[in-house]
DNA sequence: GCTAAAATAT
DNA sequence: AATATTTTAG
């Protein structure tokens, strides 16, 4: 019962500070969820919520991301827009998972998490492209949002290697927890 | 109860 | 690694 408190380092490094009550409104009852990047903020912010083990120390012994399951992930805007920049300099021909992850390098995305929104990202790229030119479908509240980069349209010239500009300055956080 | 999104399995 | 299926959240 009292693991509450640790559980709720909303606020970031960041020169705005955002309105600490809502730490408050994270408490789910037997789920959890992750939030990477709320709103109006940069996307480096994972916050993770632990329910109880039903121990009755309520610490857990590992510090690392081992043995413990990661909660849901929510795919915020932010979070979206960071994938599709980066997919859209890797080109049809390099959008594997891989490298996606390489360059995104959003701490606490694993492996698991792209796979699965490249995965949707495909077929909505697909079902787009079947379609007409545009039109945004009803659904598909997430990428609807966000343009696609006509380095995705083409076939892309580029070969086995792809120079990328740069898209975001290496992060060197080993781990955000809370 | 249905649909969308994320996770998990193949 | 890519796709299919299952599970969970909305």
């Amino acid at each position: 019962m009292s693991l509450s408190q640790s559980l709720v380092p909303v606020e970031l490094a960041t020169s705005f500070s955002i309105s600490q009550e809502r730490a408050n409104e994270m408490f789910i009852e037997g789920e959890e969820t992750v939030d990477l990047t709320g709103d109006g903020s940069d996307l480096r912010k994972l916050r993770r919520v632990d329910n109880d083990n039903g121990g009755g120390g309520g610490e857990e012994a590992d510090s690392s991301a081992r043995t413990s399951k990661r909660p849901r992930l929510v795919w915020t805007p932010q979070l979206n827009k960071r994938f599709v920049d980066v997919v859209a300099h890797l080109g049809m021909k390099n959008m594997v998972l891989k490298t996606i992850m390489q360059f995104m390098n959003v701490e606490g995305l694993t492996r698991e998490n792209a796979a699965s929104h490249l995965q949707k990202y495909r077929l909505y790229l697909k079902r787009m492209q079947g379609l007409s030119n545009e039109g945004p479908s009803s659904s598909d509240h997430l990428f609807a949002s966000t343009p696609v980069p006509q380095s995705l349209q083409e076939s892309s010239g580029n070969g086995n290697n792809v120079q990328i500009p740069m898209p975001y300055p290496p992060h060197m956080v080993p781990m955000p927890y809370t």
